[in-house]
DNA sequence: CTCGTAAGTAAATAAACATTTACTTATATT
DNA sequence: AATATAAGTAAATGTTTATTTACTTACGAG
């Protein structure tokens, strides 16, 4: 039996999400994306069952998945509250600034319908995505750390300013200089923790 | 000479909002648009160049214009910092839930390249949307209520969470109750305020 | 009242689309 | 070395796409 060619499916994943990325979501097509990664269609056909199941093993696996790997490490559930969330901002940033391709899919993921509902399901399905924040979570709220919220609120309140910044960041382009810096993205960190301690 | 019919073009925006909200942009042709609004293919191009053209003018005109005017509604820049950060919030939840279609779009808006351009264009050339919470928010940094940092960190910091929350609110068909209630987001607003405050 | 004109329609066009068919190739096992 | 088998290809399938063509309709100005 011949083997499959791991590289060819590295490519179809890389290209597609860089197709993503520069044209939108809405402007990929599986010919284009086979004749951007050298391949036939009918390869993208052995490796996925038709462009759903593309698009959804594509968001859960290449881009939340690698994600979630990047953000937890070096990262422990009974760290110091600030410390901790200082440890998360910036593993998100490292990784998002380096995988911009990645980090336009993942804003996908909160407005395409059939993302939303893929990402929903798989949390659902297979215990949670970032167990060990929402662990972290947990032990500060039950030693009155942290004000008492549930997992999603306290997500919102901590996470979401990091992808708008980033969003800032990569358009630099259109502005005369770079204003999210690491100084910047520090302080910010620590104002959405002032938010959230009691 | 015969005049345009109102109700054909409001039809058009109508639908185009919610196939895009329940099928994805990724779904939206001009054929089933224009089956769905009850209107000739051709009729969309009366009034818009082309699908790109719709698309933007749906973005900027429909939902980015509609969501500035609710959102700064009973809001004034000399307003007392806390009491205005409350006021947009709650102008910003109340048109975000009785508006899922437009709030669907706007998300996109932090996705599609075309729109994210479209966007950036247009806070360019036309000075700027949200010019007086701009306004607000430097009265606030000299008067040293809150902490100096350039406009779009402000925005991340004060309005990025409540994005969040409103897709919280809509997901919540997939938990068993309500987790978004008024009380828990006059809770997020308070964090996020005091976050920001010298 | 009628007529010029832009709004509107139904049907057509060519290109692009997702997916398949029919065939070839590479290799792990025998 | 021969072969069974899944990986891979090029070209074709029928469908859907964005947009246009050729025609009809409604109405305000004369």
């Amino acid at each position: 039996m011949r083997p499959k060619n791991l590289e060819k499916e590295q490519a179809i994943r890389t290209i597609a999400l860089q197709i993503i990325a520069e044209e939108g979501l809405e402007n990929l097509s599986m010919q284009k994306l086979a004749k951007a990664a050298n391949v036939s269609p009918r390869t993208i056909y052995i490796k996925y069952q038709d462009k759903e199941d593309l698009l959804i093993k594509l968001f859960l696996e290449e881009v939340l998945g690698a994600y979630e790997k990047a953000i937890l490490t070096q990262f422990s559930p009974d760290m110091e509250f600030a410390k901790g969330v200082k440890k998360l901002w910036q593993n998100t940033f490292q990784y998002l600034k380096n995988n911009r391709h990645s980090f336009v899919l993942l804003q996908y993921g909160k407005s395409s319908p059939l993302l939303n509902k893929a990402f929903q399901q798989a949390n659902i399905i297979e215990g949670h995505f970032f167990a060990p924040i929402h662990h972290f979570l947990e032990i500060n709220m039950t030693n009155n750390i942290i004000k008492k919220f549930p997992h999603e609120v306290h997500r919102a309140l901590l996470f979401s300013p990091i992808f708008d910044l980033v969003n800032e960041y990569f358009d630099y382009q259109s502005r005369p200089k770079q204003i999210i810096t690491e100084k910047i993205l520090l302080e910010c960190c620590e104002a959405v923790i002032k938010g959230i301690l009691i």
